[in-house]
RNA sequence: GUACCCGUAGCUCAGUGGAUAGAGCGACAGAUUGCGGAUCUGUAGGCCGUAGGUUCAAAUCCUAUCGGGUACACCA
């Protein structure tokens, strides 16, 4: 193409630089014109020519060394250049890579040498996941997939935030039951078909709520008790009264994150290690932050104003007035009663993602925690002096975790800010670099629609079109709850269509796909506007049109074997003339690798589902318009579509890997 | 107040400056002598929030504006 555009300048006697001439070639919009097009609109400008003229010389000159896989050049209004494929040549090269690269049909060397960190999940440990916590914990898993897919060494972690206000409030939910100062909705006990996480939920919302009630004896009691609880729990202390709170909070972060991760595992999302917030705490690492912010100058602490006796970092135009009263966008890291804030820790945790902290001499020790439903061992962080160290036989190098090239934080957009300053501490540090290669990943909330908030019991009279959920108000569709709807539905179609139970596992898996897709097929800055009806649905584009697509592809492969067929060894020669939707079905499976390469680079997990349900879409356009192949007579033409439904269930297979299915060959 | 995000079919959403703006759901009408009907085909449905501008070309880029949301917490 360059070497016709450099025969068409001299031509032409232009004095143009070939390389300002953009050979912009894509798919066609439309197969009337061909397979793939370039517009030459953008050259006319420079050529000083009519762009249907430079179309037709191009035709000429290219027509004149035209080579096989090309079947025919058309220049057409108001100036693009076509290509139509010798579609027989080109299909069986596209089923020859395919089937030769196997499972590897997509797979990538780029990102071999480079450590990405995605950290995901974070759920705070004091109540079940909810189907926010869901759509992060999908995007998450899904680009670390993709990630995986280009060759990086990726590292998936799940921190926990332990030590933080909301431990702190189920904590002083406990104390106040032990002490019979509180009543749980539900009751107080935790309930013999009630999972930990859900009790613990209950025992959160009531406690926010009597926290709210500011102005009651019960309300200042709960603040006093929580503010104790919490300075116990950073400091590694028992209370003055003598309870041991860090040890409560620490068993109850255990439970919770058990619960977590066995809610995660349904959906096929698992991790590589758990970082502690209160082992960053521990081992020393936020003190040794601290000094370091410090000893740069970095910080300020107040007199006067708002956050007197607070340590902030300036960041930002001091104070400004908004509907809220002042606000300031300079950041508090250490509370006036000596305790670090959330982003402080993250500040510490970042540095530990890129192998910082072993410059500020705190060292952690990496133990398993145990082996996931994958198969993959899960690890976690121990402090140097943890007593339990003694007992470990297993333990990693130090420095098999953290020290990444990259990081990447899948956190939900409200947390921008936060996430800035963060980033923006490391650059006023000196880590210019790891600034840079610091990446928020922002999606964006999910909310409830009105008829899904209504079926909750939410108030709905103001009419609004979705309704804000909060873990604190306990206005949620817990992620348990949604996958075990989603399982029943599965089962509630088999029963309509007259058809046998499915094996629980299968509906299981095809329950952890249509969600899975739900939460990934909006791009990130959507809202996702969660109704019940519309997430179960098994129809169009869901995770479950996939399933069903791949499973048919691998029944008609089922069904020429056991009908004595015996695909050729190698494929031979396409048939002269090629369907429509057997063209577009090839087409669609070759670009599949540079999509994956693409998307990776994007981040962008909702292409990749779009490209999925495209594959499967064009699958059953292809099944739909030809005939049964078990019936076929002509040999040539049967073993070219064995060989295409190959190629298809291996694409298929390898996508819905990427996504985080666990591909269905039967329903 | 300042900053960011969203606005496309009745609903939920795709759309990377390029040819006639697409898909799913819902509505209506069809397809199973035939490999799995959780499928497919067709019909109806659009001043791409509004107004300017840039460009050969704008849903896409710029400016303004309207509507909705979020952040600027000693919560995370």
């Amino acid at each position: 193409m360059q070497q016709a555009v450099a025969t068409y300048l001299e031509q032409e006697q232009s004095s143009i630089d070939a390389t300002q001439l953009p050979i912009d070639l894509r798919l066609s919009a439309q197969a009337s014109f061909g397979d793939y097009s370039i517009p030459v609109m953008a050259w006319s400008g420079k050529l000083k020519r009519p762009p249907l003229k430079i179309a037709e010389a191009m035709q000429t000159i290219l027509q004149a060394n035209s080579q096989a896989v090309i079947q025919e050049i058309t220049a057409t209004k108001p100036g693009y250049l076509n290509f139509r494929l010798n579609r027989p040549v080109v299909g069986q090269q596209i089923i020859d890579r395919v089937l030769e690269a196997g499972a590897d049909f997509g797979q990538q060397t780029l990102g071999i040498g480079t450590k990405v960190i995605v950290e995901h999940t974070n759920i705070n440990s004091n109540k079940a996941a909810h189907v926010g916590h869901l759509r992060n914990s999908c995007i998450g898993d899904t680009v670390v997939r993709m990630l995986r897919s280009q060759g990086y060494q990726v590292e998936a972690d799940n921190y926990i935030d332990d030590s933080g206000v909301q431990v702190a409030d189920v904590v002083v939910g406990f104390e106040m039951l032990k002490k019979g100062l509180v009543n749980i909705p539900g009751g107080n006990e935790q309930q013999a078909d009630e999972s930990f996480d859900y009790y613990c939920s209950r025992v959160y919302t009531t406690v926010s709520k009597i926290y709210d009630e500011k102005e009651t004896e019960q309300g200042q009691m709960t603040a006093h008790l929580r503010k104790e609880v919490l300075h116990a729990i950073e400091h590694g202390e028992k209370s003055a009264s003598g309870t041991n709170y860090p040890v409560m909070a620490a068993e109850l972060s255990h439970k919770i994150v058990q619960a977590h991760l066995k809610t995660m595992s349904r959906l096929n999302i698992s991790y590589d290690i758990l970082p502690w917030e209160s082992a960053i705490l521990h081992a020393g690492l936020w003190q040794h932050t601290f000094e370091m912010l410090k000893s740069r100058g970095l910080l300020e602490k107040p007199e006067t104003g708002h956050a007197a006796g607070c340590w902030i970092l300036p960041f930002g135009d001091g104070d400004t007035q908004t509907n809220e009263g002042d606000r300031s966008s300079d950041k508090i890291l250490v509370r006036s009663d000596g305790t670090a804030t959330y982003t402080a820790k993250d500040i510490a945790y970042q540095l530990w993602k890129f192998g910082l902290a072993d410059q500020l001499g705190v060292d952690f020790h990496f133990v398993p925690w145990g082996i996931q439903y994958d198969g993959r061992k899960l690890w976690t962080m121990r402090t140097p002096h943890d007593p339990q160290l003694q007992i470990v036989t297993d333990e990693a190098p130090t420095t098999k975790f953290g020290h990444a090239k990259r990081v990447i934080n899948v956190i939900d957009v409200r947390q921008s800010y936060l996430q800035q300053v963060v980033y923006e501490s490391l650059r006023r540090l000196g880590y210019e670099e790891q600034a840079d290669n610091s990446k928020h990943l922002a999606y964006e909330v999910v909310t409830l629609s009105a008829a899904t908030a209504a079926q909750l019991g939410i108030d709905t009279s103001d009419g609004r079109e979705y309704y804000a959920m909060s873990g604190r108000k306990g206005i949620e569709i817990k992620a348990d709850d949604l996958i075990n709807a989603a399982i029943a539905r599965m089962q509630e179609v088999r029963k309509q269509d007259n058809k046998a139970d499915l094996p629980p596992e299968t509906a299981t898996l095809l329950a952890a796909s249509a969600i899975r897709y739900f939460m990934i097929r909006f791009n990130l800055q959507q809202i996702i506007t969660l109704d019940m009806d519309d997430v179960l649905r098994p129809n169009g584009d869901t995770g479950v049109y996939l399933q069903y697509a791949y499973a048919r592809a691998n029944s008609i492969l089922r069904r020429l074997q056991d009908a004595g067929y015996e695909i050729p060894a190698r494929l031979e020669q396409l048939p002269a003339q090629l369907e429509q939707s057997e063209w577009d079905l090839l087409r669609h499976i070759d670009v599949y690798p540079r999509r994956l390469a693409e998307y990776t680079e994007q981040l962008a997990p909702s292409l990749l589902a779009s490209y999925a349900y495209d594959l499967a879409a064009h699958f059953s356009d292809f099944y739909e318009h030809t005939p049964p192949m078990l019936k076929e007579t002509d040999e040539q033409v049967k073993a070219f579509r064995a060989f295409l439904v190959q190629a298809t269930t291996q694409t298929m297979g390898n996508v819905l890997r990427v996504l985080g299915f666990k591909p269905l060959e039967r329903i």
